[in-house]
DNA sequence: AATCCACTGGAAAATACGGGCC
DNA sequence: GGCCCGTATTTTCCAGTGGATT
């Protein structure tokens, strides 16, 4: 192994790394902080909701406030627990519960099965441990809007009614989310007892994002091995995206790599404008990759059908068609027309391609549906995958509906 | 103005699966 | 073994619908 040259502590410029100060979130934190105060002496903090575009901090700055809670209550030998849940992941009622038993007893695992007990029962569970436990616990649900809209969306009455149920602990809530608007999809009584304080997180300008990479950098880099002019056009690219620090971070991580591979002394701008090309391909790379085989069939019937109308504007049903062929010929169980509709919306909202709903009059009313990625590009990643390959090899050894468009495939 | 196509997309019901309970 | 829960994925059913055509 060399030595690294470049970097000195990668971690800090990872999407997960908490910094010790957050530049231009003095009031928010100050806020947060305050809201919380009350734990420390025993009181249950207001529950918390907070606002905020992606990369502005929010989940950053409520980790950070609940180690240093728990690092003050500590020293005082107070009771504090916190959790963290990230709804997108766990959006099931059950999984919520789970999640918080967990940080308050490690035994949870071996009392609570992860399925198969009714939901009231896991809620009792909750509560008796809360209650042998005692103290204050800080639950914060990140993108709290996955619990919303759901079937399941009474978890969170359940969850705010939590407190009147405790009588030897207290609970409160801090509920994150992007999109401002979520409340008004919210029971409004559920609405009235999440809400008690809100904080929004405004987005970062450019000079703010290059102070927090200049903060970052000094963690992760040895000395002058970027070029000051690199953070700059870094926080100037993700300043145009909606303030979104993450975005630079991950800009500037990507592009010291690439520099790390050309072995290379310095980290220049050049580096920044590749690696603003590779995230771009990386990310249609991951979900690719990571489609299941029905939406990948689904993506190659649309990719079969490219150029089969001058206009590559092609329909729900001629998809669906393509779709069911390709199904026919490698022995995959085919799915209704109706389902095959969603997934294609589904990747038209991944950015995979892009579905347009016309009304053809007589013909009646469909999507027009045409491939979002350059083809160059999809001859890459078909061949990258073991599924997807033997579509563009087999059509073609097969001779059936080969068009000039299906040879470049291969 | 009426018709009517080829779907869209919501909702309910079916199916499958992991796992407890008796 | 039979039945129940919660969850996830699909299927079934069906009431719309925008606008070219009649």
């Amino acid at each position: 192994m060399k030595k690294e040259r470049i970097f000195k502590n990668r971690e800090a410029l990872s999407t997960t790394f908490i910094p010790s100060y957050f530049p231009h979130r003095d009031n928010e934190i100050k806020g947060f902080a305050n809201i919380l105060k009350p734990a420390l002496y025993g009181a249950r903090p207001s529950n918390i909701l907070i606002y905020g575009q992606t990369g502005t901090g929010k989940t950053a700055v409520a980790k950070f406030i609940c180690e240093q809670i728990i690092e003050k209550a500590g020293n005082e030998n107070k009771q504090i627990h916190t959790a963290y849940i990230n709804c997108k992941q766990t959006n099931t009622p059950y999984g919520v519960l789970t999640n918080i038993g967990k940080t308050y007893s490690s035994e949870w695992d071996t009392i609570v099965p992860n399925a198969g007990w009714r939901i009231d029962k896991v809620y009792e569970a909750l509560k008796q441990k809360a209650d042998d436990n005692g103290g204050i616990a800080i639950v914060i649900l990140d993108e709290i809007d996955a619990l919303v809209n759901k079937k399941g969306d009474d978890i969170l009455y359940h969850l705010t009614g939590l407190n009147s149920d405790l009588s030897n602990s207290k609970i409160s809530f801090i509920g994150i989310s992007n999109d401002s608007k979520f409340t008004t999809w919210l029971d409004p009584r559920v609405k009235s007892r999440l809400g008690e304080e809100s904080l929004t997180f405004a987005p970062y300008n450019a000079i703010q994002i290059e102070e927090i990479l200049s903060q970052r950098a000094q963690i992760a880099f040895h000395d002058n091995v970027v070029d000051p002019m690199v953070l700059t056009y870094c926080a100037s690219k993700a300043a145009q995206q909606h303030g979104d620090a993450r975005k630079a971070l991950d800009l500037l991580r990507i592009s010291a790599e690439l520099a790390e591979r050309d072995d290379c002394e310095i980290v220049t701008v050049k580096y920044v404008n590749k690696a603003q090309n590779i995230m771009e391909i990386d990310q249609v790379r991951s979900i690719v990759s990571t489609l299941p085989i029905q939406y990948k069939a689904t993506l190659a019937g649309v990719v079969l059908n490219q150029g089969k109308r001058k206009d590559g504007h092609q329909t729900t049903g001629e998809v669906y068609s393509t779709y069911m062929q390709i199904c026919k010929h490698f022995s995959l169980d085919s799915l209704s027309q109706r389902r095959v509709g969603h997934i294609i919306s589904e990747l038209d909202m991944q950015g995979m391609i892009n579905a347009k709903i016309v009304s053809l009059g007589r013909q009646g009313r469909t999507k027009f549906i045409s491939m979002a990625i350059d083809q160059n590009q999809i001859d890459e990643l078909f061949a990258e995958d073991a599924f997807l390959s033997d579509i563009s090899i087999e059509l073609t050894k097969s001779g059936n509906y080969i068009s000039s468009t299906q040879l470049r495939l291969i």
